[in-house]
RNA sequence: GGAGGCGUGGCCGAGCGGUUGAUGGCACCGGUCUUGAAAACCGGAAUCCGUUUGCGCGGAUCAGGGGUUCGAAUCCUCUCGCCUCCGCCA
């Protein structure tokens, strides 16, 4: 959530540094509503004030109506200024680039894109029997994964690696509910404006998560930190659900982007100054674990179009992938500032008694099923061998990745 | 799924129709004492919104919504959450 004084104060300048995110006429109509909403505000307070002071019962009910009426009008305004503001993305950084996909700066790229190419990961899995989408399709829908044998361990192995990484980074576990509630993914700002790409639960109205970050920004709600309990830093393994709607076109082949997938998320609290480091840490922590894998990436800085909704700064990281031949966005850390934190309500009590929100920021570290791919393709040797890179053997068991054939099937 | 109980400030815990935003304890901050710390003693301090240059002033908040009343943390009602017992179950 966006700060309300902010556009009071100066409505001009906020729809300027918004950066395209959001109409002017959208800021306008906010502009008209909160001024509706203080005068009616004080009002209200001020027949409440009246009433309170007044002991004889017949001016009393008389009052009361009056301010009943001032109310509905007051809730009125309050509701539809709630409505638009909830829906106003986060402000971009000062120095975020105006536009959108090519406005993308690229801040580092980690070695020199190979000239070979080979196959796309989806001919390899299925040559291997390890990536099967037909029998998923079986029994569910297009685009979700199943994985067998080494795919499976595969699969395992990456997510123990992240998760080992990642804690000895600082980060700590947590396994957190998949379905959450309504409030959670508004926390967040998935909800109001994404609706349509969330799977939502009818009967008990809960939305399945579609990313950890929903559950971890929802950690503290409604909660005041004292300043030295800050920073805290947390690694949440979950599957992310996505309905991907309105993005059939793009879903692609394989496993890029499917309707389920894994993913070790990396979430911080943090306070408002130290929350630029914190977000240039999550980088480095990310690349740390490509490096390992023995990729090349490079970091994109997004452009004000190409940032999520609650982000004021993004960083993508992505992967050569040489089947597909192409950078593959395999992790995504954004500083939301005190944006998701407005919306849960956490905040922190300073020293000199003040009361701040907190800052939040999230980062894919890693996004398992993209990785997955990379690796299948990056790896595939001439002799359609995939060998286990050093830091997944351990994890793994072995040092090749095999054919799947069922062991029942197998004598 | 059935029966019952409970939701009060950072935490614990009183209050169950009338200056109670709320007694008390712990934790916290400042001070006295001490070489320093602890203990003890004294003092301070909830949050949000509106308004004001500021002191301040007004309003709201005892899970959330609605209601009764001149007046509600306290009564009624619905919703949500938690706990206990029974049933079912990985």
């Amino acid at each position: 959530m966006v700060d309300i004084k902010k556009i009071r104060q100066n409505p001009e300048d906020f729809a300027r540094r918004l950066k395209g995110r959001a109409s002017r006429s959208v800021i306008d109509r906010i502009v008209v509503l909160d001024k509706s909403r203080r005068e009616n505000l004080r009002i209200v307070e001020d027949l409440r004030a009246r009433q309170k002071k007044i002991s004889d019962s017949q001016s009393a009910r008389k009052i009361k109506e009056e301010r009943r009426r001032k109310e509905e009008e007051l809730k009125r305004v309050s509701k539809e200024l709630n409505g638009i503001l909830s829906e106003i993305p986060n402000v971009p950084d000062d120095d975020v680039p105006e536009g959108f996909e090519d406005k993308n700066e690229i801040i580092e790229v980690s070695g020199r894109v190979p000239e070979e190419k080979g196959p796309p990961h989806w001919e390899i899995g299925k040559m291997l029997g390890i990536v099967d989408f037909e029998t998923a399709s079986k029994m569910t829908t297009s685009f979700w994964p199943l994985l067998k044998g080494d795919g499976a361990r595969l699969e395992m192995a990456l997510i123990n690696f992240f998760i080992e990484e990642n804690a000895k980074s600082g980060f700590d576990q947590i396994c957190v509910p998949y379905a959450v509630n309504e409030k959670a993914v508004f926390g967040t700002g998935q909800l109001p404006k994404f609706a349509d790409d969330l799977y939502r639960l009818e009967n008990d109205n809960l939305y399945l998560i579609p990313t950890g970050e929903v559950p971890a920004g929802n950690l503290f709600r409604d909660k005041i930190f004292a300043e030295d309990e800050l920073p805290l830093d947390f690694q949440i393994f979950s599957p992310c659900f996505r309905r991907e709607a309105g993005s059939w076109g793009k879903l692609g082949k394989g496993l890029v982007r499917n309707h389920q997938f894994h993913k070790v998320e990396i979430f911080s609290f943090a306070k408002p100054e130290e929350s630029d480091e914190k977000l240039k840490n999550f980088v480095s922590v990310v690349c740390g674990i490509l490096e390992k894998l023995g990729f090349i990436y490079r970091v994109v800085l997004l452009s004000s179009g190409e940032m999520g909704f609650s982000a004021a700064r993004t960083y993508d990281i992505e992967v050569w992938a040489k089947g597909m031949n192409r950078w593959l966005e395999v992790s995504s850390c954004s500083n939301c500032r005190d944006f998701q934190a407005r919306r849960t309500n956490t905040r922190i009590k300073r020293k000199s008694g003040e009361i701040v929100f907190a800052h939040t920021l999230n980062g894919s570290s890693v996004a398992v099923g993209r990785v997955f791919a990379a690796l299948l393709e990056n790896n595939f040797g001439e002799n359609g061998e995939v060998p286990v890179p050093d830091c997944l053997k351990k994890f793994m068991g072995k040092d090749r990745i095999e054919p799947f054939v069922a062991t029942s099937l197998a004598n």
